[in-house]
DNA sequence: TATTGTTATACTCTATAACTATA
DNA sequence: TATAGTTATAGAGTATAACAATA
């Protein structure tokens, strides 16, 4: 988990366009490319700081939600992190198995189960969310102080009318 | 390829965090929590357009970028869309196959390819680039007239920070 | 020795479909 | 019949390492 590492050499060949960067042409107005390049970037940036720690960022989001909405539902957690509830299921068992989450059969419908953190769990977020803050601290120093609250609304309002989409 | 189907059945059972949205607690606040979102959501959207094209997203970029850069490397090109050169190999060999591209021995350095569209790589590279441009209007909606170039300029601002990073 | 590209391989992330058990 | 969760499986996407050809 969290195994990203770079070489990037650079080398300066006397062959065209392999000297200096790339003209992007009409993907430098394509906010769906520069979308990926970003989302890529920090992502890896993220997993590069969770490095040692046997946990990829995409679980820090589950341990939140977890901690966010006691005795959430599977199903329910999946739709929030927008996927698939059968994608869920083995990173739960992991963290079952580690001892950081609890599940538990609701009474009302023995088909759900309700989700928790235990101890452990809190205490794994607790390391995990310093990392994320700091990484967040990254980030915030390049979107400036008036563009963090905008971005986001931004960022919300793509995911939010793309997943609308989805369902139809 | 390009094949992502949902179906987010809506019910509404009676037990505690199911019927509605998730409190998202801190992530409501993280930007890398956000660009995760909207670039799968953006990213899902494309796709679902590209659907009967026998093209995936990324392969666009690639397409666009040989075109903007005739003769590229195979190196200089995975470095501008940051990915391996191996990732790049398979990826081309399908496109060559195709007739989509061709791939020519610089006689000054008989190690690298030069990369170039044909004919039909570049009607290709039109067809998805009326889907793109589709796709990206629906963005620019979302993103409001006066957003997108300061959007542009911060997600490439990530983007650029974190990939340094990557290099250290 | 270093670099370009290929190959072999593996890992992550995620989805679909069929299943079990419950409702 | 419908839903919650599991299992089996598959397919993108991407990386590392070892390699051949070339520099």
């Amino acid at each position: 988990m969290a195994k990203a590492r770079h070489k990037t050499s650079q080398s300066h060949p006397a062959y065209p366009q392999a000297s200096e960067e790339l003209s992007l042409g009409p993907l430098a107005g394509l906010i769906g490319f520069h979308l990926r390049l970003a989302q890529s970037a920090s992502f890896h940036a993220f997993a590069r700081r969770l490095d040692g720690i046997d946990v990829s960022p995409g679980w820090f989001a589950v341990l939140a939600l977890i901690k966010e909405n006691p005795g959430v539902t599977q199903t329910a957690l999946s739709r929030a992190d927008t996927r698939d509830k059968s994608s869920l299921t083995p990173i739960l068992d992991d963290l079952e198995r580690r001892g950081m989450i609890s599940r538990e059969r609701l009474p009302s419908n023995r088909r759900s189960y309700s989700l928790n953190l235990t101890a452990a769990g809190l205490a794994l977020l607790e390391d995990l969310m310093k990392h994320a803050t700091a990484h967040e601290h990254e980030l915030d120093q390049l979107v400036g102080p008036g563009g963090k609250a905008d971005l986001i609304e931004t960022l919300h309002r793509i995911a939010a009318a793309f997943s609308q989409q989805a369902v139809k």
